[in-house]
DNA sequence: CTGCAAGTTGAAGTAAACTTGAGGTCAAGC
DNA sequence: GCTTGACCTCAAGTTTACTTCAACTTGCAG
């Protein structure tokens, strides 16, 4: 314990909920930063703490770290992040949040109607053509999603 | 093209809009089945468009291949599976997609209440800590999700 | 000064769901 | 009968987001 306004690797994992092997990668990957004591052990600014729960939430919106990274990268440098920065930051996940909801109820819609009728069949059936492609929903294949949807016969 | 009830794996591909590489993978990992041929080559029956429909939905729902192949291990084996049987199925999404729903539309009024101060403070700040175990939303990782939340000064 | 928890690195492993590649076979039209 | 596109197998590669391991070094309490 310290007044050290640096914080280190554990304090930060602690904290942030996020590992000590995470922090390490998210530095390897560009989206934190950190000095370095004499030691070469790693300190860490407090606004990291802030930065990290921005990154965590951003993934749980399902952002992946590339488009995080990109977010990050619109902070200004010169200065420490005022709360109008991250405020604009997180004001742009609405829209993409709108469209996860609204795909999965969608998709809850067209599975209620299907119900009845056992359906799924391929073409026949609206839940078997995505629609629209602001799919990328969840694990799973994001590659070919709703390319050739083909002729119909069973 | 043929009169032939069996469909070749090509054929199937292109209706069900999974590729041939997906396909056999899925036959690999006990997802479907397939006869062969003289020559070794695979043929399908027609159901089988049917029940790749189920297994790419399910995973627009979220479900993982393990889980599916546990939901199709229930359907009956001595017959083809009727609209009733996928119908059961199915039926059993909703509850899932519910869920998905509402984790989305918490962290969205969550994030509502957040935007205006721009906190995004650890701990102190109700995105920070999922709050319930549904998440599993989304890529990213599931391994340590809300576990440690510590204490807060930040 | 010593001991030991905490930190460091780089490489390799993990998980899910597929794809790609190499090397070889099959089937159908001409 | 021959060419060509569709198919076969098996191993290895891909992507994202980390974790784990081994072998070592730091830093702080006693």
């Amino acid at each position: 314990m310290s007044t050290d306004p640096l914080l280190t690797i554990g304090e930060v994992a602690e904290r942030s909920g996020v590992a000590s092997s995470g922090l390490r990668y998210y530095e390897s990957v560009g989206l934190i930063a950190s000095t370095r004591t004499t030691g070469n052990q790693r300190r860490y600014a407090r606004s990291t703490l802030r930065r990290v729960a921005f990154i965590r939430t951003a993934s749980r919106v399902g952002l992946t770290l590339d488009e995080i990274r990109d977010a990050l990268a619109t902070l200004p440098e010169e200065r420490t992040p005022t709360k109008k920065d991250w405020s604009r930051l997180s004001r742009a996940w609405r829209p993409r949040l709108d469209a996860q909801i609204a795909e999965l109820e969608r998709l809850r819609d067209t599975l209620d109607e299907c119900i009845g009728c056992g359906c799924l069949s391929l073409n026949r059936c609206k839940l078997s053509n995505p629609g629209d492609r602001a799919a990328k929903l969840g694990p799973g294949p994001r590659f070919l999603e709703g390319d050739r949807p083909a002729d119909a016969t069973d």
